[in-house]
DNA sequence: AATAGCCAGCG
DNA sequence: CGCTGGC
C-alpha cells in the first residue's frame, strides 16, 4: 500500500461528506445600516470608472473605489470637509472633490466627463465582456462609435468579443439566488456522475448568502490531482493516476466536466479553456438568461485556501490576511503558511476544511454570511 | 507601489 | 518565445 493511496482514501473518507459544499440559506435580514453618504460614494465611484475607461488610469480608479467604500460604510453624513479626510482612503485629491462637492453639491470633473463624449463611447463599448479600456480606445480610433457599429464590425474582434457583444444585455443583468440553486444543484449532479470522487463549490457572493451573483464561480478538486508542495512533502511520484501541479502531463479533469456540460447544452459557449481555468457561458434552462461562468480546478491539498480565498468578500480576505500577517502567518490563495523567525514561509499547514483556517489562526469561525 | 495568475492573441 | 490585455 503506498503512501498516496493511504493519503488519499484518509482525505477521501474526510471529505466525502464534504463533497458538496452546500451554501447557506440566503441572509435573513441584511444588517444594513443606512448609507447618508451614497450619494457621494456614487459620484466618486462614476470619477474612478471615467479614470480607469477614459485615462488608463487602473490605480486613480481603485483609489476612488476605496474612498467610496469608506464614504458608503461611514454611519454620518459628511458635513465638513474634515469629517471626510479622517476617513482611509481619503487624501488630498479625492478631498478637494469632496470639498467643491460640499460647497456646490457637484464635482465639476464628474460634470465635464458626463458630456465627454469620448467617454461616453468608451463607457458604451467598455460594456461587452471581453473589451477592456485599451480595446475600446482602438475600437474608437478605427471609427467604432457604439455597440450597432461593434454589431456590423465584428472582424475587429476577437472570439471572447463576439461572445461577449452577443450577451451583453445578458451579463448586465444579475443572478437571483434560485437560480443560482438551481445551478448548483445541476452542477452537482452532472459532475457527481461523471467521477464520484470530484468535489465541487460553487463560491462568491452566492456562498456568503447574497441574495443575487454577478457570475457563477465554480471550484472543482479531484482526489488524483495534488500541488507540486504537496507532492513533494510526501515524496509523491505522478503515476496515471496522480497529477501533479506543474508536471507537463495533460490534466483532463476539468477538460472532461466540461465536455460533458457542452454536450448536454449547459454550456453555450467557451471564453478561454485551459488545464486548470475555464471561463465560459452557460444557461440552466431555456427560461433562464445566459450566464458567465468560471471553473477552476485547484489541488486537492489547497482547495480550503482556494475556497476561502475565492469566497470573499474581497475586503473580508484583506482583513483576514492582515490578521494573519500580525500573527506571524501568511495566507494566500493557496495556503497558510507559519513564518519563521527570519521571516521566510515555512512549511504549508494543513487544511482540510474552513475552519482548519481559523482555527491555525487561533480566532473564531466567521459564519459565511458575516464575511463582508 | 498598488491582487495574482491564467488564458488568448499577437508579433 | 515574451508581451499585453482582460478577467
Amino acid at each position: 500500500m503506498n503512501l498516496l493511496k493511504l493519503n488519499q482514501e484518509i482525505l477521501i473518507k474526510k471529505f466525502h461528506i464534504l463533497t458538496l459544499q452546500m451554501a447557506p440559506r440566503a441572509r435573513k435580514v441584511r444588517p444594513r445600516a443606512a448609507k447618508p453618504n451614497e450619494e457621494l460614494a456614487n459620484i466618486l465611484l462614476e470619477i474612478g470608472e471615467y479614470e480607469k475607461n477614459v485615462n488608463l488610469q487602473p490605480f486613480k480608479y481603485q483609489a476612488y473605489r476605496r474612498a467610496a467604500q469608506s464614504l458608503s460604510e461611514h454611519p454620518e453624513k459628511i458635513k465638513r470637509i474634515e469629517d471626510a479626510k479622517a476617513l482611509k482612503g481619503i487624501g488630498k485629491r479625492i478631498s478637494e472633490k469632496i470639498s467643491e462637492y460640499l460647497k456646490t453639491g457637484k464635482v465639476s470633473k464628474l460634470m465635464e466627463a458626463r458630456k465627454n463624449d469620448k467617454s461616453k463611447i468608451l463607457k458604451e463599448l467598455t460594456r461587452v465582456a471581453g473589451v477592456g479600456p485599451s480595446h475600446a480606445q482602438k475600437l474608437l480610433s478605427e471609427g467604432i462609435k457604439s455597440l450597432e457599429d461593434l454589431k456590423s464590425h465584428q472582424n475587429l474582434l476577437t472570439h471572447q468579443q463576439i461572445i461577449g457583444l452577443k450577451y451583453v444585455d445578458d451579463f448586465e443583468q444579475r443572478i437571483p439566488r434560485s437560480e443560482m440553486a438551481e445551478i448548483e444543484k445541476f452542477l452537482f449532479e452532472k459532475i457527481k456522475k461523471i467521477d464520484k470522487d470530484y468535489t465541487i463549490t460553487l463560491c462568491g457572493s452566492y456562498r456568503r448568502g447574497l441574495e443575487s451573483s454577478g457570475d457563477v464561480d465554480l471550484l472543482i478538486t479531484h482526489p488524483n490531482y495534488v500541488s507540486l508542495r504537496y507532492a513533494e512533502e510526501y515524496r509523491l511520484k505522478a503515476t496515471k493516476n496522480l497529477i501533479i501541479e506543474t508536471k507537463k502531463s495533460p490534466i483532463d479533469l476539468l477538460k472532461n466536466i466540461v465536455n460533458k456540460l457542452s454536450e448536454i447544452g449547459f454550456i453555450s459557449d467557451t471564453l478561454a479553456l485551459g488545464e486548470t481555468k475555464f471561463m465560459g457561458v452557460c444557461k440552466v434552462a431555456h427560461d433562464k438568461l445566459h450566464r458567465r461562468i468560471d471553473i477552476r480546478l485547484l489541488p486537492y491539498d489547497e482547495y480550503y485556501c482556494g475556497v476561502f480565498y475565492m469566497t470573499g468578500s474581497d475586503v473580508f480576505n484583506r482583513d483576514i490576511r492582515k490578521i494573519a500577517k500580525e500573527k506571524n502567518f501568511i495566507l494566500n490563495e493557496y495556503c497558510l503558511r507559519k513564518l519563521n523567525p527570519d521571516g521566510t514561509p515555512g512549511k504549508a499547514l494543513k487544511v482540510e476544511s474552513e475552519e482548519d483556517i481559523f482555527r491555525h489562526l487561533g480566532i473564531d469561525f466567521i459564519p459565511l454570511e458575516e464575511r463582508y
